[in-house]
RNA sequence: GCCCCGGUAGCUCAGCCGGAUAGAGCAACUGCCUUCUAAGCAGUAGGUCAUGGGUUCGAAUCCCGUCCGGGGUACCA
């Protein structure tokens, strides 16, 4: 029983009998009705006037006087100008409740048998440096857009493309045999992609002063950046990788095992996982080979100088180079290679890409060249493109050193719950390890809320002078009021007072017939965040529901409330919004506390 | 130069597939804890929705111009 249906094709039937106009379903506009007039659902007449041929007032109210009497659920109405408010019958929403409270998962569509496969790749660090900020928001967009996908009845794979090859690691290489002194995570007490990360760093400051010097000499720029010893250094180390050198092999192994240890601890702290890894270790020859088929094919050109480009002039792009003279790949050409395997290893219905926006034309020519490619999923590629996270300085760059490294992040984001709970006295009664589990919890909810409840494809501030707020519409407040419930719930059950599904309540405040409405509204939530790869969807509506939720909470006593329906009525309602809360949060990569 | 994206309160953001008087949070100020958790609730103040036109019964929302900001633009991923 779903109410705007029913009113929807009332309403089409009513403009036929009334009017003789045959509505379509999406011309007939239902909105839930301002706070400041009386009504649940108002249905926008002013599109009708023009086959009614009458005042909005009248159409409005003969609309109503039809729907009221086809109606059941609708008890009542009132027109202001040409808005039709419906009033429905409070039936209806203690229903609506009920049923939410007795479906497990409510709102969530499980997926079946033949539900679509959709592929997301997220992630896809660079081996030669710890995450920061930025991998940060990748990260939690990419595993929150896969569980809204799952409740929308999809299967998922997460996937992860690793970087693990290519000039920038061979720098961290170089400057490691060069000036590293057998420094190791054991022996330096480091964690690895950090470790990995100073030689990236060492190696610039080098190569920088490198450059200098020899400009200084009256070598040109472009000499100088070509023929600095360390980044001579780092190109023969790649020349010896992809010769399979043993020793340059052994080494990269071992410093991208650093890495991997060290991203699987700050993966873990993020709450995000994966069901596939890739390597472009392995995807850029198979990448290779179907540039080099392409170029047999006549679909691509070689230049004198020996590289491999495609002509997109005619898709309205320019020239792009898929393989270098000396023979080496680019970017594009793993992508290639990547996506081939993707779809072998899978039966993918969509694939979709996590990525920043500063690679739109990257998706832009990956989407032309798989087609000429004669790959016919070419064209159900979706680059899920996201804003960057800038500072108050501009944008983050890692090597001026103007990142917000993530594990940092993190400890501060920890710090700052734990100071906070322990003046507030919040988690006394917990052991020292719950109490640390829960400043993590909380941590983590500031962080990932604050990330997620921004529309994904806008740029978005981040300020380290000011910590991110733990009020307010913030995930500790989403928290806070769970726990609230949850306390609730715990001292019910301690007075062994059964909570009954069936709900007989006499009256009904406003504050909680908004709650119900708010309630009723999680499932097609749910799909509006599905259908727009937005989490900020399912965050910004855990934050109305839970801001009315604390309206009820202060102004109604639940327990002590005297009339027995009423106070099951409150039970149950308490114990859905948990539940509503509880899995819109999940979606996000949150998790909720007992206490707090 | 060309292409793409953005500009809403002091700050950070909702609202944008056209609908009623543009909403939150933070910061500022004022109230509310002997009562289920005050990480809460209530209130005051704060707006030329960058700007100029257009379409429409109706525009923050759609179209065009201008200004400002960001990103991309043939061998860094």
């Amino acid at each position: 029983m779903n109410i705007d249906k029913t009113i929807q094709t009332i309403v089409i039937e009513a403009l036929k009998d009334l009017y003789q106009f045959e509505a379509s379903e999406n011309q007939v506009q239902l909105q839930s009705t301002r706070k400041d007039f009386e009504g649940d659902i108002t249905l926008v007449v002013f599109p009708f006037l023009r086959f009614s041929k009458k005042s909005p007032e009248t159409t409005a109210e003969e609309l109503g006087n039809y729907l009221l009497k086809s109606v059941d659920l609708i008890e009542n109405y009132n027109v202001i100008k040409g808005f039709l408010n419906l009033v429905i019958s409070k039936e209806y929403w203690l229903h609506v409740l009920s049923e939410a409270f007795l479906t497990a998962n409510y709102g969530v569509t499980a997926p079946s048998e033949n539900s679509e496969l959709v592929m997301v790749e997220y992630s896809s660090p660079n081996t030669n440096k710890p995450l920061h900020l930025g991998h940060i928001r990748n990260n939690l967009l990419g595993y929150s857009i896969s569980e809204i996908l799952k409740a929308n009845g999809n299967k998922v794979v997460k996937t992860n493309i690793v970087n693990d090859r290519g000039i920038h690691i061979c720098k961290s290489m170089y400057a490691w045999q060069k000036w590293g002194n057998g420094k190791t995570p054991e022996n330096s007490g480091i964690k690895g992609d950090h470790l990995v990360g100073e030689f990236y760093v060492e190696f610039d400051k080098h190569y920088k002063a490198e450059i200098a010097e020899l400009t200084e000499k009256g070598y040109s720029k472009e000499e100088a950046e070509n023929q600095a010893p360390s980044i001579m250094g780092a190109r023969e180390l790649l020349r010896k990788w992809e010769a399979k050198d043993e020793e340059t092999v052994a080494l990269w192994k071992t410093m991208n095992e650093w890495v991997y240890d060290g991203f699987d601890i700050t993966y873990k702290t993020l709450g995000v996982n994966f069901d596939k890894i890739y390597y472009e270790s392995d995807t850029y020859l198979v990448g290779k080979e179907e540039v080099l088929r392409g170029l047999h094919e006549g679909l691509f050109y070689r230049k004198e100088d020996n590289s491999v480009w495609a002509d997109l002039t005619k898709e309205g792009l320019d020239q792009k180079i898929l393989l270098r003279n000396d023979g080496t790949s680019v970017y594009m050409t793993q992508d290639i290679g990547t996506a081939k395997m993707r779809f072998a290893d899978y039966p993918i219905d969509k694939m979709i890409y996590v990525v920043g926006n500063e690679q739109n034309y990257h998706f832009q020519v990956l989407a032309i060249l798989l087609d000429k490619l004669g790959f016919e999923w070419g064209k159900d590629l979706y680059h899920f493109s996201y804003g960057m996270v800038e500072l108050p300085s501009g944008k983050m760059k890692s090597r001026e050193g103007t990142v917000v490294d993530a594990d940092d992040l993190v400890e501060e984001m920890v710090n700052v719950a734990r100071n906070m709970s322990q003046e507030l006295g919040k988690l006394d009664t917990l052991s020292e390890d719950e109490a640390e589990k829960t400043y993590q919890m909380i941590a983590m909810a500031a962080l990932k809320y604050f990330i997620l409840k921004v529309d994904p494809k806008k740029n978005m501030l981040f300020n380290p002078e000011e910590s991110i707020d733990f009020n307010g519409n913030t995930g500790p407040f989403i928290q806070y009021t769970f726990a609230r419930i949850q306390s609730v719930l715990r001292k019910a059950k301690e007075n062994s007072i059964h909570i009954d599904p069936t709900l007989t309540s006499g009256s009904i405040s406003q504050k909680e017939k908004d709650l119900l409405k708010r309630i009723s509204q999680f499932p097609a939530v749910i799909k509006e965040a599905g259908d727009n790869y937005s989490p900020a969807v399912i965050a910004n509506y855990c934050y109305e529901l839970v801001k009315e939720y604390n309206q009820f909470y202060h102004d109604h006593s639940i327990l002590a409330e005297p009339g027995e329906e009423i106070r099951n009525f409150r039970l149950v309602l308490s114990a859905t919004v948990g539940n509503v809360i509880k899995t819109g949060m999940n979606m996000l990569g949150i998790e909720m506390p007992e206490r707090m």
